[in-house]
DNA sequence: TGACGGAAAACTGTATACAAAGTTGGGGGC
DNA sequence: GCCCCCAACTTTGTATACAGTTTTCCGTCA
């Protein structure tokens, strides 16, 4: 699994008091999403089940409902595994984004009343400030908020769900396929520039916005095909076809 | 529960073999579809465990499964319910369903091999022809497979799984809120029309014919606000200030 | 008659035991 | 030296027991 993670898991659980399903699933999400557990990570549930001080019973629970939100993957008589989404799937999760995210923007231009549009300016207030400070996990952190806050508050319910699902599995993408060279996927601008077209109600603009917003973010990924077990299976091949 | 479905499951299962959770997702959610569990029904852990022939373990697990699927509604300490999701979802529902299903149709356009094409068409005429012979049952299975083809054959496989969620979702809606007058939601020509624009290629058009596809099915409902429990309370109030 | 209270029944939550499937590593054959 | 096969070990699948919670129903009291 992952030594350091499981060792601070132990001593939270230790400190706090019961432990829920509901409560082993965020857990193992954050990890998840703050890259903690890295994609194809053995999630085994006694183990699991000896971190959180539950029994398995629990632990599966929380495994299934993991894999419907798409963070896990569970195949029948094998150990659940962290999922590691293919490049594929990442450009298809980023125009399934933009196309509802674009949609519930749109429709919440205008709509957003002043204290929930104080709270988006602070967010995006701290992610910058978190970001020249070089610190990444609360700009992550900060961002996602921004996001959630649109989704949650998204006058329809159903996109909104299905906004918070598509910003989740975004952000682990994100952190598997951003360029190494690259420090933070931050943006400047783009945020105010977005609360700025929503305050003003042009619900139009709000859409171009989080599109252009969602391009940017996935061109700071690196998507070209690379050498994945398959091709190393061939390189092997040759490489005996040589000896 | 409901007891025919009941005896004809525990007859199903005595004939058919082994049982496994995803069976039991399917069986459910076909009977909630086709309105043999109406909405609010119970479905206590241990009588559906001795329908199919299983422990709860296993029913456990399904009705998770379930619950994420949103046809379930699965609450700490109380039995899990068929869910009946309100007017309000209902048409949340359906304008998240016009965003993905007219993206999805956009996408298509022009995409679809011969042999698919040749599918769809004759489900299409399957449709018509249930729906002549007053076969209604029958009428909407061809309706729904034309849908989850596209969904299925969508080039972007999130957005196809959004769609066959949401496919679910307005089917059940619609057997909840159906007017009692209609025997059918049949609209003529609505799928011919879409599968021509489709095959033309025509991306905006295919789009367009979804939109009103759904604007049609969606006026066949009757979703007046009604009395349900919670006026009934408030009623029950103003009884009890009169005494 | 109707409302309240409490015991019994019904049901879910969790742990655990055993069965079945998968994984791994070492020894023998080529 | 390399590959294959088999046995031990690991891990998941399923059933079941018991604890805790909710619901139901009946008897009592105003």
């Amino acid at each position: 699994m992952n030594n350091a993670w499981h060792k601070e898991m132990l001593a939270e659980v230790k400190a706090g008091g019961r432990i829920s399903d509901q409560d082993i699933v965020e857990k193992v999400r954050r990890a998840v999403l703050m890259q903690r557990l890295p994609p194809d990570t053995k999630l085994p549930e006694v183990t699991l089940g000896e971190v959180f001080g539950v029994s398995r019973s629990v632990v599966r629970k929380a495994l299934t409902r993991l894999a419907s939100e798409h963070v896990v993957d569970q195949r029948p008589n094998q150990v659940a595994r962290v999922r590691a989404p293919s490049i594929e799937e990442t450009r298809e999760t980023f125009e399934a984004r933009r196309l509802v995210e674009g949609e519930v923007a749109a429709q919440l231009a205008g709509q957003l009343d002043d204290e929930i549009m104080a709270t988006l300016e602070t967010q995006a207030r701290l992610e910058t400030e978190a970001y020249e400070r070089g610190d990444e996990p609360a700009r992550i952190e900060h961002s996602l908020t921004i996001h959630h806050l649109l989704a949650e508050h998204s006058p329809n319910r159903v996109l909104g769900a299905m906004l918070t699902d598509l910003v989740l599995r975004t952000s682990i993408v994100i952190a598997l396929y951003k360029r190494p060279s690259l420090a933070s996927c931050y943006l400047e601008n783009d945020h105010p520039r977005l609360l700025d077209r929503l305050g003003k109600g042009d619900g139009e603009a709000s859409r171009t916005c989080i599109h252009e917003h969602l391009h940017s973010l996935e061109a700071l990924l690196d998507l070209r095909p690379r050498e994945n077990s398959i091709d190393l299976m061939s390189i092997l091949g040759r490489t005996a076809e040589q000896t």
